[in-house]
DNA sequence: CCTGTCATTTGACCTGTGTCAACCTTTACA
DNA sequence: TGTAAAGGTTGACACAGGTCAAATGACAGG
């Protein structure tokens, strides 16, 4: 199992920018799609050898994006799509009166900036929430191979398609779950996602504030903050600051499941 | 401007299911995107002639779903992308606990079933609103098209990630708007469409409950009846049951800015 | 090591929306 | 045509989550 970034004791891990050890950052510079460790999570998924060197081909560029930073903006005009190596980004929209939304959380092995293919202007933004690289895969020559690779092809329309799903799933949350459900379901979509990367499910680093997992979960920080405490009463997990410890899962999978009974 | 089935008088349209007038339903069997009047909205968007007819070809099912039925649910195997020619559907999730979402309005031109691709079983369930037609798309079929026509794949990937900018639409609308905005959004969301279809932007009939447009906006039917009220007394709709005149569209317009003087 | 800023926690109180109930209107169907 | 069921409106009230405020803790930068 890889050693987390996000897993290191809550002292040491409270600040989020750490830069990256050496070994990595050289290792980003020669890696290719065909030895990335991300292949089984990323765009690669399924491609044969031959195939996956016709991609890495395409992504010339492999970028540092520093903590606060954006990878993009809206309205700024679109021309790649971005696949995390490593780091952990958000997405939000902006109102003209302010507001702002935050519409997803990204992790590596994920895509971002699928949003600027309708109008070929980016609709939200990507913020970088630690220190993190990305690979950039001109648009248009992705859809160019995708033409010539069936499984690319139904590879990005299955990553596009489970974005709509999720989104659907993040409306269901926001429109019918009370602070509770929200919560659960937030950290045990961190958990599993997590987990499908070979890092703890109990375990992990927020690297979100208060507020943006509030903004996230249509809530205000301070709720967040007080279910986070409650929850912690209740011995379902432990948390101080960023650093999040699930010690009852299936708890928190009841508090999902608690309207069964009043239905 | 052609003329909306939806705009007849208030009480001839109280009804929704009057079967189509019989020169449609002629139609509709004849009919190819060639030369379907949805062309310009629909998937053959920008197509040449030649390859609108190879779109022709995998077109082979177009079906008639009563008021009411499902022209997919959740669980059930994908197959298909649906075209709707005529009608109205929603879509939506449902929890386990019995509490369920409405996800989206879908009209005429506008394509459904794009959740299935991710796992090749549908997500969530597809309900006409009123008698409808729809082409069905093989997905796999057009696929191996959208591999040969630039046109139509771009044109595609448009559709569906324009789906995703609107799905984060919704979000925002969840997790960041009051009542009254809420509503405001819907009418004028179903305004434009309405326009973009050549209806009247200002006179429409509600195919949904109240509901349906609750569940759509995260909030109860007595919330969404109330909101009608206080909107018809202040001039800014006139609205009996289903029947709904947006009077004041700019007056729409400023709720959705009033934020604007509090920030 | 000190200091200002930002993030978080907690309490007290308020308000917008949900809940429950009654009643009315329209529609579906026998 | 009558009747039951479904959809819609309105009022009274409750409560979940927001607002405001104060205090504390963490961390960056000098």
């Amino acid at each position: 199992m890889p050693s987390d970034k996000a897993l290191k004791t809550p002292r040491a891990t409270a600040t989020n920018n750490t830069p990256a050890p050496k070994e990595f950052s050289l290792a980003v510079i020669k890696t290719a799609c065909s030895n990335c460790n991300l292949r089984e999570l990323c765009l690669p998924l399924g491609l044969a050898d031959d195939e996956m060197e016709r991609l890495d081909e395409l992504i010339s560029v492999r970028k540092r994006v520093r903590r606060g930073d954006s990878l993009y903006r809206a309205g700024q005009a679109f021309e790649y799509i971005y696949a995390i190596r490593s780091g952990f980004f958000k997405t939000d929209v902006l109102l003209e009166d302010g507001r702002d939304q935050v519409t997803g959380f990204q992790m590596a092995g994920e895509l971002l900036g699928m949003d600027g293919i309708s109008t070929e202007f980016h609709a939200c933004n990507a913020v970088a929430l630690e220190d993190s690289e990305v690979c950039h895969i001109p648009f248009f020559r992705l859809e160019k191979l995708s033409r010539e690779i069936q499984t690319l092809q139904r590879h990005f329309h299955q990553v596009m398609s489970r974005e709509i799903v999720r989104d659907h799933g993040v409306m269901v949350l926001l429109g019918k779950m009370c602070v509770e459900e929200r919560i659960a379901a937030f950290l045990l979509n961190l958990s599993q996602r997590f987990t499908a990367r070979g890092f703890s499910p109990a375990e992990f680093n927020l690297r979100m504030t208060r507020e943006e997992i509030g903004s996230y979960l249509g809530l205000k920080l301070e709720t967040v903050s007080r279910a986070f405490s409650r929850f912690q009463e209740e011995k379902l997990i432990s948390v101080q600051q960023k650093y999040m410890h699930i010690l009852d899962i299936d708890g928190l999978k009841q508090i999902m499941n608690r309207h069964n009974q009043s239905a």
